[in-house]
DNA sequence: AGCACGCCGACT
DNA sequence: GTCGGCGTGCTC
């Protein structure tokens, strides 16, 4: 006890403490500490008004407020307190996103009860007893508690396993034979054996594998770009890394950019480690979360697979990070607190000397360009079946096709088809437009069809007979009479969707078994892996799909990818639609002749000498990254310079005009860091959900101190009625 | 975030 | 006369 007293890192009781709690106060409430005091990071119970909430303490008291109205903490939480390391990774995540703490801190504590007591239940043991009657239904309970010797079930396991009815259990329990007792029910997760056998590793793979375990048995910081084309077996690979870490005791996040994914991947887990690991995610139960947050908490559970909020799990050990498919935008949360979770995994990392490995086949520009400078270290993985898998890649040139009105494949691309479906061979169509048709005209006065609460033009779904807007969800019938002139009759759908690709396929392919893969026409992730699975075992000749085929499945019979708009992407303000494009095109062709037979990818285009698509066909992507490297370095652009969103919303336009011009016109502190402003101009989307929306653009040069500059250009405006402002940093979508 | 206080319209 | 609408402000 009086050493504690001496650590700074203690504070006895009655001691001011700074506490932080999720309340969106934007500052730190000063509190006595409780009884017994309590140490700097402990999760704390404290009155807050009327109301007890959860904090954690944060430091010394600021000492500003007045002794005689201090309140004291109510008690100190059964938990282990917020570590260090996590505590810098918050403040610094909040002063790079400008995010309140409090805001901060509710990420890092989004798990249910924990302010209850570990929750107990009760659980089932072979007792000393003996039943006074030995029945059939009885001596199955007895006999399956002696297979399990030792076990601890609930009522409901044991009665499940010996197929009885919980009365038998319940005389048992009467007589002794079985003895409840209170245990914990969040339970440790089960352990993984890294000595297990991994699969058998090519030469490359298993140099990389080794390279990776030697930074992670180094105990420091580091991060390594993994690339790997699809098929190079980056998951084996990384895996290995997973092993090494867990051999040392740490550890271990792999992180995924879809949830639709974590259900393979735990499987794969499984194989190698022998145990399920533990999942975090939106999809997870709430007690299951309240089990994961605690066990990670505690080292009781050694890898979690999860999506970008698993980076804010206290884990006490953290040794590696693995951030797969890199590339992939969904690791920008843009709602809330907007941050990039795979640049906050390089700082989590950095911050408690763990390995971050970026995983990808085609890596953002911002990762190769640190791998470049030197920053990352990179690895690469040839193909397992060696160079001949990269498809054949040619451009159609649509200029040259002749193409009836609302058709969009073209007679190369059928031939192409044609020979595929000859062969028993499978064929895939990329289009990246869910629905049947992106626009709904009027023929008699040229209104399009636009959603009521936002102004994005709404979208055919015939499946459903019903267009809605991929904006807010909002759906309403297809109209036969317009909504601006009322002529009767004259509504037609516009431009192609992929289930309006579907039907053409049909029509030029009437005896070919076509599936069309949207995520929208599926109810679950579930429903849709099972499609996926039919279809790679061959149970379609025509694949249609969009984004989501993208994404690493596998069609072994698959020999032809046709690209039907491959100019879909290159064109707008977007200063990653190039890399954007760059990477799509090159996932889908990585889909065709994976097995022996080599593929095809055409791509429909009518810009084939686009600098994007002739990098896609070359086959040569370094020298596509350092041309859109030279270019956005001319530009100014990230990863070259800085830039940032204001984005200011309201349901009252003019008010978020006025908000956005007063900006405008106010913008000193960003001229003294010799920022450059655009805007205010509506947003690409310009109402979202019955709210206006007005975008301002700040540019600056790397080493600007943008976040301070911003700061002090905004904070003197007081946001009246319902008017918001956000910034988003290093923005990755510009709507 | 909650929850109170507070100042203007339709009700027992 | 009061119940209640949600605008503004406070919470150690």
């Amino acid at each position: 006890m009086t050493q504690q007293g001496d650590s700074p890192e203690f504070f006895a009781q009655g001691e001011r403490v700074g506490v932080l709690t999720a309340q969106p106060l934007d500052r730190l409430l000063d509190y006595r500490a409780p009884e017994g005091g309590c140490f700097l990071g402990a999760f704390v119970e404290v009155p807050l008004g009327p109301r007890k909430v959860v904090g954690v303490v944060w430091g010394p008291g600021a000492g500003d407020f007045d002794a005689a109205k201090l309140r004291s903490v109510i008690r100190v939480l059964d938990l282990a307190p917020m570590r260090a390391e996590m505590r810098s990774f918050l403040e610094r995540a909040a002063q790079y996103t400008l995010t309140p703490m409090s805001m901060m801190l509710r990420l890092a504590t989004r798990a249910p009860g924990l302010a209850d007591p570990p929750s107990m239940r009760k659980v089932l043991r072979r007792g000393a007893g003996e039943p006074d009657r030995m029945t059939d239904a009885r001596a199955k309970v007895l006999d399956v508690m002696d297979e399990y010797e030792g076990a601890a079930f609930t009522a409901s396991e044991l009665s499940g396993l010996a197929g009885v009815t919980s009365s038998v259990i319940k005389g048992l329990v009467k007589q002794g034979a079985i003895r409840e007792e209170e245990a914990p029910r969040d339970l440790p997760f089960p352990p993984l054996d890294p000595e297990l056998p991994g699969k058998t590793l090519s030469e490359d793979q298993a140099a990389a594998a080794a390279a990776l375990e030697a930074g992670v048995n180094g105990g420091r910081y580091g991060t390594t770009l993994l690339k790997g084309v699809t098929g190079s077996g980056k998951t084996e690979v990384y895996l290995e890394a997973v092993a090494a870490c867990l051999r040392k005791g740490r550890q271990a996040l792999v992180l995924l950019p879809e949830i639709a994914l974590t259900a393979e991947f735990l499987k794969r887990v499984e194989a190698r480690f022998g145990a399920v690991p533990a999942e975090w995610h939106s999809g997870v139960t709430m007690t299951e979360r309240r089990r994961v947050w605690r066990m990670v908490g505690q080292g009781a559970a050694q890898l979690v697979i999860g999506a970008r909020s698993s980076l804010y799990l206290p884990f006490r050990d953290l040794g590696l990070i693995i951030v797969d498919e890199e590339h992939d935008t969904s690791y920008k949360q843009e709602e809330g607190v907007l941050y990039n979770a795979r640049d906050l995994a390089v700082w989590r990392a950095s911050l408690c000397q763990a390995q971050v490995v970026l995983a990808s086949a085609t890596p953002s520009l911002e990762t190769w360009a640190n791998a470049e400078a030197g920053k990352y270290q990179r690895l690469d993985l040839t193909s397992r079946f060696g160079e001949s898998v990269l498809p054949e890649m040619r451009a159609i040139d649509m200029r040259n096709e002749e193409l009836l009105p609302s058709t969009w494949i073209s007679p190369t691309l059928k031939h192409a088809m044609k020979l595929r479906l000859e062969r028993g061979e499978q064929s895939l169509l990329f289009l990246n437009r869910r629905g049947f048709a992106p626009v709904t005209i009027c023929r008699a006065c040229g209104t399009q069809v636009a959603c009521d609460n936002c102004d994005a033009r709404m979208v055919e779904h015939r499946f459903m007979k019903r267009l809605m807007c991929h904006q807010c969800g909002e759906t309403k019938p297809v109209p036969t009479e317009c909504p601006s002139c009322k002529v009767e009759g004259k509504m037609a759908p516009v431009g192609p969707g992929i289930e309006r690709l579907g039907e053409e396929a049909a029509a030029l392919f009437p005896e070919a078994r076509i599936a069309v893969l949207s995520s929208d026409l599926f109810g679950s992730a579930r429903a849709l892996k099972q499609r996926i699975e039919e279809i790679a075992a061959g149970e379609a000749d025509i694949i249609l799909g969009t984004q989501l085929v993208a994404k690493g499945h596998n069609f072994p019979l698959l020999t032809l990818v046709g690209v039907i708009d491959a100019d879909l992407g290159l064109q707008g303000s977007d200063l990653r639609a190039a890399e954007r494009t760059f990477q799509l095109m090159r996932q889908v062709a990585g889909r065709a002749g994976r097995a022996e037979r080599r593929g095809e990818a055409l791509m429909q285009s009518f810009q084939p000498e686009h600098p994007v698509i002739r990098a896609i066909l070359s086959g040569d992507e370094e020298s596509f990254w350092r041309a859109e490297a030279e270019q956005r370095q001319a530009a100014g652009v990230p990863p070259y310079g800085r830039m940032a969103g204001i984005i200011l919303s309201g349901t009252d336009l003019a008010q978020v005009f006025d908000l956005g011009g007063a900006l405008a016109r106010n913008d000193g502190p960003l001229r003294q860091v010799g920022a450059q402003l655009f805007g205010p101009a509506p947003a690409p989307i310009a109402r979202v959900r019955g709210r206006h929306r007005v975008r301002l653009l700040v540019k600056a040069d790397k080493g600007v101190p943008l976040q301070d500059a911003i700061t002090r250009w905004t904070a003197p405006f007081k946001l009246r009625g319902d008017l918001r402002l956000n910034v988003d940093i290093d923005p990755q979508n510009f709507l």
